[in-house]
RNA sequence: CGGGCUAUAGCUCAGUAGGCUAGAGCGCCAGGCUGGGGGUCUGGAGGCCGUGGGUUCAAGUCCCACUAGCCCGACCA
């Protein structure tokens, strides 16, 4: 993709109002802006960002057998009703036509479990394991930190259904191993953490963080034990006894949930077992937020001059940088093109940067941005038949010959990726 | 939902004690020089000073209300 058609500016000023680096950085990157409080449209490049994301939770979700639908984010007042939620807090509610009763989902329990029910008929039918990847509302009392908690925001959210409890805990631990490789590959660092069961059991759920400055929430590592808990789980009293724990700001990007039968009881989901007898539904809600894992790892990684994208999320995979003279020269064009098309036709995704700008501009835009291999061709580096590469995690750039570029590239695609957080 | 801060050009901001015919930098438009880390010169366009009310001879500036954004807290199944 030539720079010039790309829809949206960076901006040499941070907005005044960004507090945390993803705001101020996915906006004067221009990936993001800020429609009101806790609401942003996502630009080409943090559409492509966020799209990334989504992919490696929807592969990962696939590989454990989850199914993907899509349930409307409009609902009816009865499905929330029948489950007891109409009230919780953080409903949006509206009015249809004719008067009726809506919301916007903030969760989808509700609807999966009587969707479920109507179509399972039989104990072969299980287990059932369905997801979305959707937009999700939440009236928050307060929207903060950039697209770390928004008032509407992308999630999956996974519902597992399993009539034996062993079954359920098998795939329970299977999802646990799922959610670490989607942090793995978003280049997040994520620490298993013991959380309360809420309202629904007397068991830990467990939530994924990741530490950061940015992060509203604490972590609390045993230091005999090595195992993770959060605040509302630490005996009281203990929470500021740094000679037990070691004490983290973390930001949660992930959380999965043991829900017993408290949503199928609640609409009378049985299934007859093959011994003729009722059996309760054993429920599991699994949800991970792309746009925060997203800002997540925007405050994960970057450094003075801007983002550091994993090779995985980044919105392209190449910056490819023309710096051409005032008259600039018909060969160093037609490299770049052959350059820009030979990678692109193999799946490599490039951000041709060939505005007739000033080459400083150029690479502050470029560091911004923060796409993870920039390649420059300029008329010093065609005097060597070359190419100059650089890294976005390297200070020093070398030169490659324009012969081996394309395969080079290939390599360095395909290789393992050394992420190191830098903050 | 409590407490605090903020609102002036597209963006980031300045605007002293009320005297404004409202400024700067960046960005934008036209042109010159320049061409490997946001360079430089010339000219230009661009404002209901968040909204509504009040005080005053006079309000961007003071007072009240509202709206919006941000921060702290509470909340976050």
């Amino acid at each position: 993709m030539r720079y010039s058609n790309l829809f949206g500016k960076t901006t040499k000023e941070a907005p005044h109002d960004a507090d945390c680096f993803n705001a101020k950085l996915l906006t004067q990157g221009g990936f993001i802006h800020q429609l009101m409080a806790g609401a942003y449209t996502y630009l080409p490049l943090g559409l492509r960002a966020l799209d990334k994301v989504k992919q490696i939770v929807r592969e990962e979700m696939d590989a454990i057998g989850g199914q993907e639908i899509n349930i409307p984010m409009l609902t009816p007042k009865k499905v929330w009703e029948d489950t007891g939620r109409w009230g919780i807090d953080v409903l949006f509610k509206l009015e249809g036509a004719g008067g009726k009763e809506l919301a916007l989902a903030a969760t989808a329990e509700d609807m999966v479990t009587p969707l479920v029910k109507e179509y399972v008929r039989s104990y072969k039918d299980f287990p059932v394991l369905l997801y979305q990847i959707n937009d999700k509302f939440r009236n928050e009392p307060r929207a903060k930190s950039g697209l770390l908690r928004g008032r509407e925001f992308s999630m999956k959210d996974l519902y597992s259904f399993h009539l034996t409890q062993e079954g359920f805990e098998e795939f329970y631990e299977k999802s646990k191993q799922a959610y670490l490789n989607v942090y793995r590959r978003c280049g997040l660092n994520a620490l298993v953490v013991k959380a309360s069961g809420g309202d629904f059991t007397k068991r830990f759920s467990h939530e994924f963080q990741v530490e950061t400055d940015a992060g509203e929430d604490r972590v609390y590592i045993d230091k005999k034990t090595g195992e993770a808990f959060n605040r509302e789980v630490v005996p009281e009293g203990d929470w500021e006894n740094t000679e037990l724990y070691d004490i983290k700001k973390t930001i949660e990007v992930g959380n999965i949930f043991p829900l017993e039968s408290r949503f199928s009881d609640a609409i009378d989901f049985t299934v007859t077992d093959a011994n003729g007898k009722p059996t309760k539904v054993i429920m599991g809600s699994y949800g991970i937020g792309p746009s925060r894992v997203m800002g997540s790892i925007v405050e994960v990684h970057h450094d003075e001059k801007g983002i550091l994208w994993p090779k995985a999320v980044a919105p392209f995979h190449v910056s490819l940088i023309t710096i051409s003279g005032k008259d600039g020269s018909q060969r160093l064009e037609e490299v770049a093109s052959d350059i820009h098309d030979d990678l692109e036709a193999s799946g490599i995704e490039v951000l041709w940067d060939e505005r007739d700008l000033r080459p400083g501009e150029k690479f502050a835009d470029t560091d911004l941005i923060g796409l993870p291999l920039r390649l420059v061709i300029s008329e010093k580096t065609l005097a060597e038949d070359s190419v100059e590469w650089k890294e976005r995690h390297e200070t020093d750039a070398r030169l490659v010959k324009i012969s081996e570029i394309v395969e080079q590239v290939h390599e360095w695609f395909r290789a393992p990726e050394r992420l190191t957080s830098h903050e």
